[in-house]
DNA sequence: GCCCATTGTGAATCGTGGTTCAGTTGTTGT
DNA sequence: ACAACAACTGAACCACGATTCACAATGGGC
């Protein structure tokens, strides 16, 4: 028995493994998709091309482990920022803002996670995450609904709407380029979104306000 | 002068022009930008791959030709449809709903058109259109606002969460798969947008039913 | 130190699809 | 009919980037 694999081997692996996530992630938030190329991602992670494919069977599968992680860490943030709402309405005020405020720090990665065009092959993964996000919001909003603070609607269709209203107006090509007016920005786009949903315009300024801070 | 373009080879070579751009329009409307291929476009237009290279300098070209065929198709008919509206405020619902009835009628042209992941070099053209796109609902919406219709708010940005709103819902990877019901998704859709921008429900509702049967 | 399985290497291979170009075909004017 | 030129052809070329693989290096057990 002349080989065994020792924790210390282990470790490494596992740390070349996330090291390999962490330099496509890296790739994309700075240059996109279409950046996040094999051999470049090895050589940011200290190791050559050949050996991705010692830790990832395709770059498709690199990409979704890119895009899992990402995934986690986006809907936990989002469920955090609701967890400590008092109550329903607020709570899908602090997940439309925070999301908002989210996607605006990380511009370009979320574009990459979210809109950007790529290979058929990763649709399915791509799709995955949007439906969790989608997913998210709804519920919120059927909760909202349930408790009789928005108009009765289908809950699931509303939910793909404000998330591509917020999509578009964050990252989509048409949006806003204003370093520093980033808080405007999230404040207009969260009121859009609650009048959308069919929150009068007065109680949705009020709800903007009052939740800005907590969703920072 | 051995040689000169008489009128008739004019016309074939416009006519060649014409079934090139055709061949890729209907090459996207089936399988999406990524089938917009030079060889099968050559093929369906009944001409070899080169002939392509006669008529345009390069593959952009020829997809900024389809767009732009597109492009101006698409901008005429928002506005016929919003010419024969009574007020602004009307005249935006029919921009909204024909908007999305069209984009519902031709899925996978509307996504190749605006949606889909394209070469970088494409991005230019496709953002014109979208500006295009996004400049009639904002003189739609900033007309509204101006009569008293809608609150005041910045058009420009309420433009672009709209129409990532309609895009979404309507042919977004999460949009409601159900034929038959289109004409309930366009009213939800447009009852939603127009409570984005601050209309009231029953307002809205009035609006998009009165609306519904000049839009199609 | 030595053997062996595992892991790492990176140049070569492969597939894809846009683009080129030498040769062929078609059209015009005399 | 023929010269002169434009248009068409399609096989060959090329760039790009993922993937492979024969070989080298490393770590573990004895």
């Amino acid at each position: 028995m002349p080989y065994r694999r020792t924790e210390n081997v282990e470790r490494r692996l596992a740390a070349r493994h996330a090291a390999i996530v962490a330099a496509a992630r890296e790739a994309a938030s700075e240059g996109g998709m279409a950046a996040v190329q094999i051999a470049p991602v090895a050589q940011r992670a200290g190791i050559a091309a050949g050996t991705v494919y010692r830790y990832f069977p395709g770059k498709t599968d690199l990409i979704a482990a890119v895009l899992a992680e990402i995934s986690e860490r986006e809907i936990g943030a989002l469920r955090r920022a609701a967890a400590n709402a008092p109550g329903p309405l607020s709570a899908l005020a602090c997940v439309i803002m925070s999301f908002a405020a989210r996607v605006l720090r990380h511009r370009r990665l979320a574009f990459a996670a979210i809109a950007e065009p790529v290979d058929a092959a990763l649709d399915p993964i791509r799709l995955k995450f949007r439906k969790l996000l989608a997913d998210e919001f709804a519920m919120r909003i059927g909760a909202a609904i349930a408790s009789g603070h928005l108009p009765r609607q289908d809950a699931a269709l509303a939910a793909v709407g404000v998330l591509g209203l917020l999509v578009e107006g964050t990252i989509g090509p048409l949006a806003p380029q204003s370093p520093g007016r980033e808080r405007e920005l999230v404040q207009s786009l969260a009121l859009t979104a609650l009048r959308a949903l069919g929150l009068p315009d007065p109680r949705a300024r009020g709800l903007v306000v009052q939740t800005t801070v907590t969703a920072e």
